[in-house]
DNA sequence: CGACTCATTGATCACCATCAAAGAACGTGG
DNA sequence: CCACGTTCTTTGATGGTGATCAATGAGTCG
């Protein structure tokens, strides 16, 4: 799971084995590995990146899953968004004078570390490199617009419906399937704090759904029974992605 | 309110003058120049760029205010962010294969126009440019994930608290002001799609906090009488912005 | 003046929050 | 190996915030 040591460590990049990635050139691929320091491990439950403190990195997730957050100052929190391998975090802190998330790990989670102050450069020696970054964050940004329309507009079998398609789909995506099973480390206070329900009334309706047959949860795992009826209550039809930048 | 015409337009841009926005370059000037194929006006009300059909080009809005939005198949719909002069648009149709938003003038709009398919090579040209649009790239995402923090864990007041101050802020910021009242040209339903709130209950929302005499509104025009109030009403404290990139 | 849009208010109801408590799963230590 | 603590899930009961329905008022335009 942790990314590969040695010399180009990038070379051997399980990640980029996959098609949900773009290759990059050579010349690419040895600007990302002189920018990258190095990886980091952090473990399930603990904080990745402070809430209130800017990171003096940056991160693409390399294995596990995490999430974005942020707490209104008497404690209720809202998850923004999931993140995957493949995502690149800290971005936002660059422009954001402080104010801005914090990230959590989901599960054992590796990451390959790069320093924030270099940013600029490698926009500047390759720009190519700074075209994919803005590619992540506006990728990022549909995916929070999308989590927007689903706490405003959506109710709560709709609000499940919607996450859980969305979940499974960009864990096959990377890989993080089994038999059509799909890994799914969360529990109910995440969904509950990423569809902005309270974690009683998630429960009711995840058990809705699954009396109803469309879904099944075993052991961390996830397996979509009916799929189609899922993106019709949630109203949410996602075409398979292109490959995306890998930083 | 158009943007200049002639030779040189964006030497004599006015919303260059401002301090809210950091003096390029001559050369990086230049560029955003070439780049520049025209001005557009829209009408308030009408559409800037449809939600299901990309657009051909990116926009900076010049002058008056427009949103970004998301409706579902039954019409419920979701204000994403609200734009104001300087707001770099159509950034995210780039890089999401077609499935991203619409956005809508709310009043009479100008926009500066630039062509998407020269967008890569305005980041190899000039990749202090491209920086330039991932920080305004950033910061959309920012206002992006306040919004979701309020639908998802604000109620009704504290939704209307955050939405008023964010908005005062930043129509004082980019000069829509005068004595103390801010351009305010929405109607109660720009407010209820952009907090995820019903019409009626938005009405009875703002009047209570009316009554209060936090704020006041009258004839397109916002003043806040209890800014202090507002800001712990709606757990919302923003600081002072940096200066941001124009494009 | 009539048509239209937008703001306002009251009445009713449902969705979801909150409170409370018990069950299931898991790890730890006695 | 079992008792116990911890975490997470599940269910029932109750209440409130905000949605929905309905209607009137206010302002503007042709």
């Amino acid at each position: 799971m942790a990314p590969p040591q040695g010399a180009n460590p990038c070379d051997q990049c399980a990640l980029r084995r996959l098609d949900a990635f773009l290759a990059p050139s050579g010349d690419e691929l040895r600007t990302i590995q002189s920018f990258r320091v190095g990886a980091r491990r952090v473990e399930a439950g603990s904080s990745i990146i402070d809430e209130h403190r800017p990171s003096p990195q940056l991160f693409t997730l390399y294995s596990g899953w995490a999430f974005r957050y942020k707490t209104l100052s008497d404690g209720r929190r809202q998850i923004l968004s999931f993140l995957l391998p493949g995502d690149f975090l800290g971005l936002q802190d660059e422009f954001a004078d402080g104010q801005t998330h914090g990230v959590e790990a989901v599960t054992d989670v590796t990451l390959c570390a790069f320093p924030r102050e270099r940013l600029w450069g490698l926009f500047h020696a390759q720009p190519k490199l700074g075209y994919d970054i803005t590619w992540l964050a506006a990728r990022e940004e549909k995916l929070v617009d999308d989590n927007l329309v689903t706490t405003g507009r959506r109710n709560a079998g709709e609000r499940v419906a919607m996450l859980l398609m969305h979940l499974y789909r960009r864990a096959l995506r990377v890989g993080m399937e089994r038999d059509g099973w799909a890994e799914f480390p969360f529990n109910q206070q995440h969904i509950a704090d990423a569809l902005g329900l309270s974690l009683v009334h998630t429960n009711k309706t995840l058990r809705r759904l699954q009396r109803l047959g469309l879904y099944r949860i075993d052991g961390g795992w996830l397996r979509i029974m009916e799929p189609r009826a899922l993106e019709a209550l949630g109203d949410y039809f996602e075409r398979p992605m292109r490959p995306t930048p890998l930083i």
